[in-house]
DNA sequence: TTAAATT
């Protein structure tokens, strides 16, 4: 696995962007309304399987928002992990990072923040590093890189198990002339300390995942962040639905047979809407909000839908609230694992919720 | 040894 002797094209001078981009397309932002607007937010590292109203009900529960759009391929209609959500209120936009930043969801660490007005100058700024030495930071990294423009990402990658680097990374500048300059500067050149030389190069867009590669983004440590013990039971379950799914591994429960039944038969079944699962919760505190609650159920799997209810003239919570999950399992494993849960000085009560008016 | 960042 050496990386020896400049075999290959390693050290010529690459400029394999995409082949220059036809313009004859209307652009996009033109409205002016968007331009450097401190309402747009690009939200940024989505679960794979979370759409647009998802989104919109997540950013939703903030403020109001005028316009959202799930970034998709053009012709698969996958999700590219990333959108935009324009609120009305500047003040909503900034309270969305505030609350929204860095929250987990499924495998996914959100990244939240303002978008900047569209341009043909910041794209196909990103940059591909290999070669690093293996004790180099990503603080360091971006060191290295910063004399040519303003940095907007930069990642090292990791090894799944041990964590320690696989001296490739990323980094993404704010324009794409900055990335030319660095490619010229730092292409083939010996970081301060080292001993060999690191590529830079234009990065590819990232592949389709399958579920075997989909089993390996799970092992390697994400954001470390909030590493509480929820985030844990969270990630060990959805390690079992990815083993099931790549050796079709048998889970303990039964989705599939329960969600069939109830969609043939018209079952009453606790929790089911229709479009999902939903969860009552109880015991909530006054001043509990939306954002407790795809906090605590987001990195379960599929959240569709929080709701704190709130006493019409006060406002304040009335110490419940409802989730909708798409996934059965993953609904169950939530309520399992946070039914009793203790939050602040407050026990919750979770359950699937049932058609009772009033418990006896 | 290439991960979802500009509608």
């Amino acid at each position: 696995m050496e990386t020896q002797l400049s075999n290959g094209p390693t050290c010529n001078n690459t400029s394999n962007g995409p082949s220059t981009i036809s313009n004859n397309c209307s652009s996009p932002v033109e409205s002016g309304s968007i331009e450097d607007s401190k309402t747009n937010l690009i939200v940024n590292y989505l679960p794979q399987n979370m759409t647009q109203e998802e989104l919109k009900s997540l950013f939703g529960s903030i403020g109001e928002i005028e316009s959202c759009k799930l970034v998709r391929d053009k012709i698969t209609g996958q999700s590219l992990g990333y959108g935009f959500v324009n609120y009305v209120d500047p003040k909503d936009a900034e309270k969305a990072i505030n609350t929204l930043n860095g929250l987990r969801l499924q495998t996914k660490t959100i990244k939240v923040s303002y978008a900047r007005p569209s341009s043909a100058s910041i794209r196909d700024a990103n940059l591909y590093v290999s070669g690093l030495p293996k004790t180099m930071t990503q603080k360091e990294l971006e060191q290295l890189f910063s004399q040519y423009g303003r940095i907007i990402t930069s990642r090292i990658l990791v090894d799944q198990v041990t964590g320690v680097s696989r001296g490739v990374g990323f980094i993404r500048f704010d324009r794409r002339v900055e990335a030319e300059e660095a490619i010229k500067g730092l292409n083939c050149q010996k970081p301060p300390g080292a001993t060999e030389p690191i590529t830079v190069k234009f990065a590819n867009n990232p592949s389709q995942k399958t579920s075997q590669a989909l089993l390996s983004q799970l092992y390697q440590s994400p954001n470390r962040r909030y590493p509480g013990p929820l985030a844990q039971q969270a990630q060990r379950f959805r390690l079992d639905n990815l083993l099931n799914m790549a050796y079709g591994v048998k889970s303990r429960f039964s989705p599939m047979a329960i969600d069939g039944v109830t969609s043939l038969a018209g079952i009453n079944i606790p929790g089911h809407a229709g479009t999902g699962w939903c969860i009552f919760v109880y015991n909530l505190a006054p001043d509990a909000d939306e954002s407790i609650l795809w906090q605590m159920f987001g990195p379960f799997g599929a959240v569709t839908n929080v709701k704190v209810i709130r006493d019409f003239n006060t406002n304040k919570c009335k110490g419940f609230g409802f989730v909708t999950m798409t996934n059965y399992d993953e609904a169950a494993v939530a309520i399992a694992s946070l039914n009793g849960y203790r939050l602040g000085d407050r026990v919750l009560q979770v359950s699937f919720k049932t058609n009772k008016t009033h418990k006896a």
